[in-house]
DNA sequence: CGAATTATTGAGAGCAATCAACTGATGTGG
DNA sequence: CCACATCAGTTGATTGCTCTCAATAATTCG
């Protein structure tokens, strides 16, 4: 296991402690790389502590039955990874390096008394689950009641939005379409005919598994509400 | 607004936090009934504070076009609601009251004050939220993978699970079919098509609004994996 | 008692999953 | 260098589930 400190203008975890703070987590993080498919930790690991990823991009998933799977959300730098696991004693999600990334490693013991002592930390990290359970209670209510092609367009829009896009617009992270069907809870087939509907349109173009979306007004359209 | 003290045995604000800080807040936190039907917050309020269910039944909702519903969640006694309004300016979610209700009501300032002074508290809270994650994870995979039986099923297992059973072995609360198939993501006369075959497979029992589990097991035979 | 709402059931339509077939690219062994 | 196998990508056809709509029955309410 690779260990160097984190660089604390990015990290969450960092930028949300008071300074007297950060000089000691500073030294006792331990940073390392996964490569691009590896798994970060698995559903039913038990929970070691929590992860913040420093560079890279990462999907969060958790399977149904032997096929198939749900990607849950995708994840980049300075964003929290395994922060499910505090109310357990597993994870009930699996991450898996969608590129080679970068993530610095807390144990939970040092959470732990970093909580006791640092109220501050332990409000912000308290506001980002606030906001991740909007997220997931927003998405709940899009599975539930949108249909496939508006759930492909969100996967696309949120793509965008979380990875940002490349000097030719491109989105940075090149994915495949097996992906994005386990993101908006279709198949892979629906969501290649989507995207041919969609290239034809120009919405959309792609490139090998590289997307660009050339007009986000267009793809709006297929999100009613 | 009908005030009163809340009776701290009950309350997970109140068991949550450390001794000293309790009196205090027994004294300022303001109690309210809404009556059944009534709603306590509504999507798209201003945030001005959590609440906590003192005693009675909550759905929390939000809705999708101008008919569609989904119930995110069914709340009682002990329960918190309005959570999700901490990282944002208004409630993404609306509660509404499933029968006569006591709710605590606790102003933003002061849940802002004790979290500062209360990192015990605030640590609890974060497991609360930690635990909601997790739930609502396992609901977006289920409205992503599970079909409509499947999660009717689901629905009314967390009915029992949550409200309880009386003695007659009835779930407690009396519940529309209305609301448990916008739980379940689905429509009305689907949940009451299945609700047909269950009960003529003898696996519930329905009498009025109450609903009877005779079988648990036949019942999640509906819930592969 | 009549009107309006709610419950119940049936028939039909539509969307998306599944299955299967085809294409082309890459690799492998003769 | 070619024949064949393999595998991912692509497309079409079929099936089945669930929604929608509509019609009838029951119940509530004025």
């Amino acid at each position: 296991m690779q260990l160097s400190t984190c660089d604390t203008k990015r990290c969450f975890l960092c930028t949300a402690s008071i300074p007297e703070w950060r000089d000691v987590i500073t030294a006792r993080k331990e940073t390392r790389i996964y490569k691009k498919g590896e798994l970060i930790f698995t559903e039913g690991d038990k929970v070691s502590g929590i992860y913040f990823v420093y560079e890279g991009a990462v999907k969060v998933h958790t399977h149904w039955g032997e096929e198939k799977e749900l990607i849950i959300r995708f994840s980049t730098t300075g964003d929290i990874l395994g922060h499910r696991g505090i109310a357990g004693e597993v994870y009930p999600v699996s991450a898996t390096a969608l590129e080679d990334t970068k993530v610095c490693f807390i144990t939970n013991e040092f959470l732990e008394a970093t909580m006791k002592t640092n109220p501050l930390f332990t409000q912000r990290l308290l506001q980002f689950y606030a906001s991740e359970l909007q997220k997931a209670e927003r998405r709940m209510r899009n599975l539930a009641h949108m249909e496939v092609k508006g759930r492909i367009a969100e996967t696309l829009l949120e793509l965008q939005q979380i990875f940002g896009i490349n000097k030719e617009k491109y989105i940075k992270l090149p994915i495949t379409r097996q992906d994005i069907s386990a993101h908006a809870g279709t198949t892979y087939e629906t969501v290649f005919k989507f995207f041919t509907e969609l290239t034809n349109a120009n919405i959309i173009t792609t490139s090998g598994k590289s997307i660009r979306i050339n007009s986000e007004k267009k793809l709006r359209a297929y999100i009613p509400v």
